[in-house]
DNA sequence: CTGGTCTGTGGGAGCGCTCCCAGTTGTGAT
DNA sequence: ATCACAACTGGGAGCGCTCCCACAGACCAG
């Protein structure tokens, strides 16, 4: 049977065709139209936006993908692992940004998440069968193979943060380095003179940058280092305690402290109070994340801001870029990083 | 041009055809197997699952979309002024329930931030269009007109929480009430004699179901109702501060507090230490949340806590048999909540 | 006036799938 | 052996769109 020509959807809702019988113009027509080409009269233009306007149509999104060969979508994904991230402002920040860059472009955002090797695969397989143009990837661990299938199956991605200093996939990381300077020298412009730190885990790059910083401030203020003034933690609050247990241990007269986490620095206060030193009095404390917890610690957490929403309009800005040229060029965004003082220090 | 038969799509990923082809059968029946039609021999299906596994077959989303006319996708729809509500486990839980009980399903969830009246009246678009299956609705307010505009298109929807006590939409909610009534049994069960509360803004229901409970619970314990012992709020630290000194003001011997959210139960502890009464020696303090915060404080706050997490699963199965039934039943859930018990009680 | 651009435009073909209508075969009753 | 009926199966038609080829006119140089 030859096309009917039928002029509307199955739910009733107008299509291309009956927009191009209403406007007197061919199908192609209406789609250049729709589409922003430019090889199409003023004249023209305006007959079919006026029929398409009378008509209230939208195109159909499943039947577009499947002409064109692409999905009008992109996919958020995160490793369950780090879903508990989400009870912080680091996805609350991400996603705005993600959507409202997404906002006018007709792209829908998928949420994925990845909490077992079999999810991770099927995945994979998404990604292979082309549901998705795009991927931004967040909370990427070093030796995670999604980046790498990602590239090898040609599939436009992004990703926060970065794995090493010369990470080679896209990505947008905030500055975490000069974010710890900022606070360090917050700390010494304060008066404080024996400015100790709690690091992250050190096999994450972020938290090797955090202490970079650190010790970057000290320096450009010419003071030495002394690795008794540094304990390291894992980012979580029990490590924050025993990492200032063992820093009074050892620098009894220490007066600051650079935390690499708030969660650590919300572990450190306890144990200042424990031993009953007070904040700010006895010891100034800085955390980094700016969580929600910080402003309502006591006394209320000066922390180094990354800049969530920022990083998630930079991510999608990249990567549509990215699907639209091909993108030749892979960015890589470093964006800054704020110090928001409070009464800690 | 009659149709080519060629055996693989564009992006040279095989097609049905191919996999029909490599198993010796028709289209329709490897179409019939995919969808689990009973209608194929065991022989052949087996067959046909060989060709698809060897193929690595994955049905192409858009086209099936396409001729099926459904979208296997649902939406998550957030209003963004609840955005902030990221913050919190909240979300948290609902998303990893809905993921949950969606990753073996081949449904897509899509994110809906709503900001604007103008995108509101986008995500109609979208929702008439049929770009999703169904609609999951989170913190609706009385006045938004969603629910009813997707009551109108026939859109299968369920909202998490109610917008009074006889709420006609599809819901899920958790015991407001019970909750309550719990956290306040509690107290008078440590012995406390003077049990005030904080409310939440009383146009929200959670906020009205929340008060009935704390007043359910003295009148069973055959306590008189005092009015000097109920303060308002709206949910916030500010307000909670604040009611927490009118009711010292009314009520300098009052003993325990139940605060209808945490944030509240922050602000009243510290207009508590202001005035140097401690937790729980002199005030026992009990919130309702168990965010993030609860667990940070100090003393650690004892709170009511939502099924987040089931309150996301119960959605999500509500909403895939009613699109799956057309479902003549209009899911009405309340699931229970539950006292964590930490030291500020 | 002719031949060559250069815009604009119409519409055939086809994207990969599901739906459904005809077969085709196998089975049991007559 | 014959017929009715069920159980399976093949493949045409079509979902609503984009792509692209062909072609109509407008315009200009020679």
């Amino acid at each position: 049977m030859v096309r009917t020509g039928r002029g509307s959807g199955r739910d009733g809702r107008p299509t291309l065709e009956q927009v191009a019988a209403r406007a007197g113009v061919g199908r192609g027509t209406v789609s250049r139209v729709i589409n922003g080409s430019p090889r199409v009269s003023d004249r023209t233009r305006a007959t079919v936006e006026q029929a398409i306007a009378d008509l209230g149509y939208v195109p159909h999104r499943a039947a577009r993908a499947l002409a064109a060969n692409r999905a009008d979508a992109i996919a958020l994904v995160i490793p369950e692992a780090e879903a508990r991230l989400f009870a912080e402002p680091y996805f609350s920040g991400i996603i705005r940004g993600v959507t409202a860059e997404l906002a006018d472009t007709d792209i829908q955002l998928l949420l994925t998440l990845i909490r077992t090797p079999k999810e991770r695969q099927r995945f994979g397989q998404y990604a292979s069968s082309r549901r998705v143009d795009g991927v931004l990837l967040v909370s990427v661990h070093g030796d995670d193979p999604l980046p790498d299938l990602l590239t090898e199956i040609g599939m436009p991605a992004v990703m926060n943060g970065r794995r090493s200093g010369q990470e080679s996939f896209p990505h947008v990381d905030c500055d975490n380095l000069g974010g710890a300077q900022l606070a360090v020298e917050h700390l010494l412009g304060r008066g404080r003179g024996t400015v100790a730190t709690i690091t992250g885990p050190l096999d994450m790059y972020a938290a090797q940058c955090r202490l970079a910083g650190y010790r970057e401030a000290l320096r450009a203020a010419g003071r030495e280092a002394d690795d008794d003034l540094v304990a390291h933690g894992d980012f979580t609050e029990e490590s924050g305690h025993a990492a200032m247990r063992a820093l009074l241990r050892r620098r009894p007269g220490l007066d600051a402290v650079f935390c690499a986490s708030d969660l650590m620095a919300i572990g450190a206060r306890r144990a200042l109070r424990e031993v009953g030193r007070t904040v700010p009095g006895d010891v100034a404390l800085v955390g980094f994340d700016d969580s929600s917890m910080a402003r309502h610690m006591d006394p209320p957490l000066t922390s180094v801001r990354q800049p969530m929403e920022g990083m998630g309009r930079a991510m999608t800005r990249a990567l549509l870029a990215e699907i639209a040229d091909g993108g030749p060029e892979r960015p890589h965004l470093v964006l800054p990083t704020e110090l928001v003082r409070r009464s800690s220090s």
